[in-house]
DNA sequence: CTTGGAAAGTCAACAAGACTGACATAAAAT
DNA sequence: ATTTTATGTCAGTCTTGTTGACTTTCCAAG
C-alpha cells in the first residue's frame, strides 16, 4: 500500500526534501548517527560495569537533583521496575542518595554523591566532546535545524513537557 | 576536568550554538527524538513478535536485496551471533529467503520474500509518516541542516562508507 | 478513628537482544 | 595435502526492558 517510491514527491520539486528517498536517507542518518552519539559514553560505562541505562539516569539525576523516583520515571519512560534495579545498584556504588521525602514519605528524592558527580562528568565530557565536534563542522544553522527537527520527531506528550527550544537572543 | 559550565563559551556570544547548555540541551532532544523515530515501528513489531533487530535487518535487506551476512553485519554493527538469531526467525517465517552464493559457496545471499517485502512497507511507511510529518513542520532548510549534524555525529569510519548526503540540485 | 483505595516504591520472574567463546564448513594459500 | 582464513552456527551470559505481586504511606469517606 502506498509503496512506489513517489508517494510523497506529488508536490513537485518544491518538495524535494520529503520524498520516500530523502526520508529513507533520513531514516538511516538517524540510526548511524545515534550509534554514534552512545559510542563514546558506552565505551567508558563497561570500565565501571555500568550501562546506558545507568547513564540515563545519572544524567538527569544531575539535571534535577531531588528528583522523584516518579518523575524520573516520566522522564525516562520506562517502567518502575526497570529504573528501580539501576537506581539500586548505584546507590549501593554510592553514586546516588536516597532521601525519603520529608513531606510525603512514599517519595525518594535523589541525588548524585562526590562520586556520582565526576562519573557523570566524565560520560557527559565525552559524549558533549562528540556533540561539540559535530556542531561546529556543521555551523550554527545546520544546528538550528538539527534541533527543529528533532523537537518535531518527539512524542506530542513528551514535546509539551520539555520545549526547551526558543531561548531568547540575549 | 573542563567542567566549569563554560567550558566551550570562550569565544564569545557568536559561539552560543556550543555552549555546554546547548550541547545539553541537543544531547536531551536526540534521545528523546530516538524515542518518537522508532516509537512507531516497535508497536507494530510487537504484533509480529518482532523486535527493533527484526526491522533492522528487514529495512537493509530490502535496501541492498542479495547482500551478504557479513556486508549486513558491517552495516548493524553487531556481531555475527546476534544477527543470526534474528534472520534465523525471519528466514523460519518466510520473511527473508537465504541463497548460498554460486560464486563463493561459503556466503548467503540475502532476500525479502513477498511477506518481507509487505511487512518492510508497513514498518517503513509508519516510519516515513514520522519522519515526513516532522521534516515539512521544521521545513527544508531545517532538514538540509539536520542531515549535516547528523552526518557529522557518525563514526568517522562508517562516515567514509555511507555518504549519502551530496545529491545534486536538480 | 477506622477502613479502603490510590500512589510510591520494591522484589521476583521472564523475554529480547546485545555480548564472548567454541565450533563447523568451504575456500584459499602454502 | 595440510594449514589458514572467511563465513556462518550453536550455547551460555549479561543488560535492560517487560508484567505481576507485594509493602508502605497517604488521604478521604464513613
Amino acid at each position: 500500500m502506498a509503496e512506489n517510491g513517489m508517494s510523497s514527491s506529488v508536490g513537485g520539486e518544491a518538495r524535494l526534501f520529503l520524498t520516500d528517498d530523502q526520508l529513507r536517507k533520513g531514516i538511516e542518518a538517524m540510526f548511524f548517527a545515534y550509534r554514534g552519539f552512545t559510542a563514546d559514553p558506552d565505551r567508558i560505562l563497561t570500565n565501571y560495569a555500568y550501562g546506558r541505562a545507568h547513564h540515563r539516569a545519572i544524567h538527569f539525576i544531575k539535571q534535577a537533583p531531588g528528583t522523584s523516583v516518579n518523575n524520573l520515571l516520566s522522564i525516562l519512560g520506562v517502567t518502575k521496575q526497570s529504573l528501580n534495579r539501576v537506581l539500586r545498584t548505584l546507590i549501593e556504588d554510592g553514586l546516588v542518595e536516597s532521601r525519603v521525602g520529608t513531606k510525603d514519605k512514599r517519595e525518594r528524592h535523589l541525588f548524585l554523591t562526590d562520586s556520582g558527580v565526576t562519573l557523570e562528568a566524565e560520560l557527559s565530557d565525552a559524549q558533549r566532546n562528540r556533540m561539540r565536534a559535530a556542531y561546529r563542522e556543521a555551523g550554527p544553522e545546520a544546528v538550528a535545524g538539527f534541533r527543529q527537527v528533532l523537537e518535531a520527531m518527539m512524542d506530542p506528550e513528551l514535546r509539551r513537557h520539555y520545549k526547551p527550544n526558543k531561548e531568547g537572543t540575549s
